[in-house]
DNA sequence: AATAATAATAGGAATCATTATTATTTATTG
DNA sequence: CAATAAATAATAATGATTCCTATTATTATT
């Protein structure tokens, strides 16, 4: 695979953000730099970085979106604000259990975890 | 809301299956019993028995998929085969430790496990 | 049973995320 | 610098799902 420029940048905005992006928030952000890069071209590297193991890649419900930290971890979704967090847990007492309990070669673990997260904690309504 | 014919079929036939069918695959057996249902019908009242709680839905990669099934539990997905199987594993534990560590009200945990499921075994091919 | 009120459907268009196509541009190598 | 082929930009195509609207079916009322 030979260099682009463009790939270079795709790389560079998901290594800079935690914010799971998604094909088109790189988009937007890459062509403030490089105003005639096209869509195609983010889809298809963020599609070769994730194979590539630069990146991974999370399914939100129906998009997919990026994620420069390779390290096994989950994710907490806000139903309000749609945030998606880092969450640290259980991955191998998962990954032993559905070995030995269901004779299943595991690969990955994809977890969602969904609910409402501290910054629409009900506390501060309480004055 | 009213009854209809064809949403009693449609139920009955996410009912009637463990496959975790897609609208389309329902959408395809509903017409061989009526056949001048739409898809649009199905989708409708796919997301209305779910939103009822008559099922529950799957976010299977980009496409939704449906469960009768309505306790608590994950699904290993097969990337050879592409099924899906359905796992009961640690639910409330991690519910718990996503409160105590993270202060994030959890409302449902969406876990996909992905990996090679027991059809596939190398164990029978060491003739 | 006929009538009225309106919820639900069929069929098709529209949308959204993503992938494919292709003519043109660009990185690489001698 | 020229040749080669990989990568891009622009745009068309796709697939899943939702939306629109004229027509039909269900339910309540006479
Ligand atoms: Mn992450
Ligand atoms: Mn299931
Ligand atoms: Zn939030
Ligand atoms: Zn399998």
């Amino acid at each position: 695979m030979r260099y682009s420029r463009q790939r270079e940048l795709i790389l560079e905005i998901v290594m800079g953000t935690d914010s799971h992006p998604t094909a088109d928030w790189v988009f937007q952000q890459a062509r403030k730099q490089m105003p005639e890069i096209s869509l195609g071209t983010v889809y298809r590297n963020l599609k070769r970085l994730a194979t590539n193991g630069n990146v991974r890649t999370i399914n939100d419900g129906t998009v997919v979106r990026y994620d420069w930290d390779q390290e096994p971890h989950d994710h907490l979704k806000c139903k309000i604000c749609g945030d998606l967090m880092d969450v640290h847990l259980l991955e191998e007492d998962i990954r032993k259990s559905v070995r030995e309990k269901y004779n299943f070669e595991v690969d990955d673990v994809e977890m969602t975890i969904i609910g409402t997260c501290n910054k629409h904690n009900t506390i501060m309504e309480e004055k």
